[in-house]
DNA sequence: TAGATTGTTAATCGATTAACAATC
DNA sequence: TAGATTGTTAATCGATTAACAATC
């Protein structure tokens, strides 16, 4: 199979992130369709050059770049490529740790149910929660991380939506147990081997943010 | 009193979101000590320099730097003065539209209910939810949110957790009704006049990302 | 072929880092 | 005073934009 990288360059975080924009912009489009990078650059509120450079560092399934010149970008190819590009295009299990919180929530959106990212476990350490169901996914105690690890299938993601004051203990028993990548719903900075990757989301960070530019817009 | 602001210079958003980092980092400190930036930049991943960059933004209501030459930042001044810089140091008004999703879990997180943010309504389509409490608040139908703007607080800022097909249509409505900045889970761009704010979380897409990351680590 | 739009190179812009004089 | 660390300027690095030759 044909790389999907063109070289060993890196891809910046910024690039990875526009990518699954560009998702969002194409997932109502007709996938036989074809559109530009000016009227993607429209409807994104980006420049058409930088949709044209994000693209240009990956090359199809076909060999080449996702483009045809004088038409645009199908809107099947493009779509489907970046999904191979994000690793998407296959089932990716996931375990959430802390029913409660946000956990059920997450567990309850439509998004989180697509084929791509299927949820095979939910822990928590409240025992009036542990054996009864979110979405149809039975609740174990945290205790049983560990066994549960070692006995099913391989775990791509773990969410932690647990306390802060947690957070790193149940963290360093995940990846004892072979957990490579975390995304994090605790405002703090986990500590892992350089072999772990942790994305961190800080949902009261982002409020404090708008915040600042409530106050700011049309000042300038 | 006297601005926060240096000059008429643009503060970037990657300025504004490390401040809401180092929060996080000075809040176990005791507020009396003394951190240099680079016992700062150390803990959190960053360099010295651009903690001090990005704090030689803004002056304190002292008139000057919010450090000491030779000393480093007192936690209480840098941690207050940054609170004020996001105006995070006073009340603001928060309401809350789609109980079921997310909306509750939100309403649940103890972060969400620190003093600088008040969450004064939660709204939801569904029936069978209205009237009841969710954290001490009754739920409204979202037909109401007209009447309650008009005669109820200033609102400060609106938490859109609602599906993606309605997401628009609320935003403006809620846009007519006077609200100026809106904190947004519906994976979609919402077209609002130039004088309101949105700051978009978009969960599934953070995951998406996470997986690509997962598969790069230790490649290069 | 003529028109449209990509892929790519070079120019610009902005953000990070290094270095150091100012000063506590 | 000597040592430490800020605040700030200049140098570097990286990301975005502009421009255009390639080509469908």
């Amino acid at each position: 199979m044909i790389s999907l990288v063109t070289d060993k360059e890196k891809i910046s975080p910024r690039v990875i992130e526009r990518l699954t924009r560009y998702l969002r912009c194409l997932e109502n489009l007709s996938p036989d369709d074809y559109i530009s990078s000016e009227e993607m650059a429209e409807r994104m509120g980006l420049t058409a050059a930088q949709i044209r450079k994000d693209l240009s560092n990956f090359i199809s399934d076909f060999g080449e770049g996702f483009g045809v010149r004088g038409k645009g970008y199908q809107v099947r190819i493009l779509y489907s490529g970046i999904e191979k590009i994000l690793g998407v295009h296959k089932t990716n299990n996931i375990i959430i740790i802390g029913a409660g919180r946000l956990g059920g929530a997450l567990l309850a959106e439509p998004e989180f149910t697509k084929e791509s990212f299927n949820v095979i476990g939910v822990f928590d350490v409240a025992e009036y929660k542990v054996g009864k169901e979110v979405n149809g996914i039975k609740i174990r105690h945290t205790s049983e991380i560990e066994y549960f690890l070692n006995t099913k299938d391989r775990v791509d993601i773990a969410i932690l939506t647990v306390p802060k004051g947690v957070a790193q203990d149940i963290a360093t028993t995940l990846i004892k147990a072979g957990v490579k990548s975390f995304l994090n719903f605790a405002p703090l900075k986990l500590e892992v081997p350089e072999d772990v990757v942790v994305s961190n989301i800080d949902l009261y960070g982002k409020l404090q943010e708008l915040n600042y530019w409530k106050e700011k817009v049309n000042q300038w």
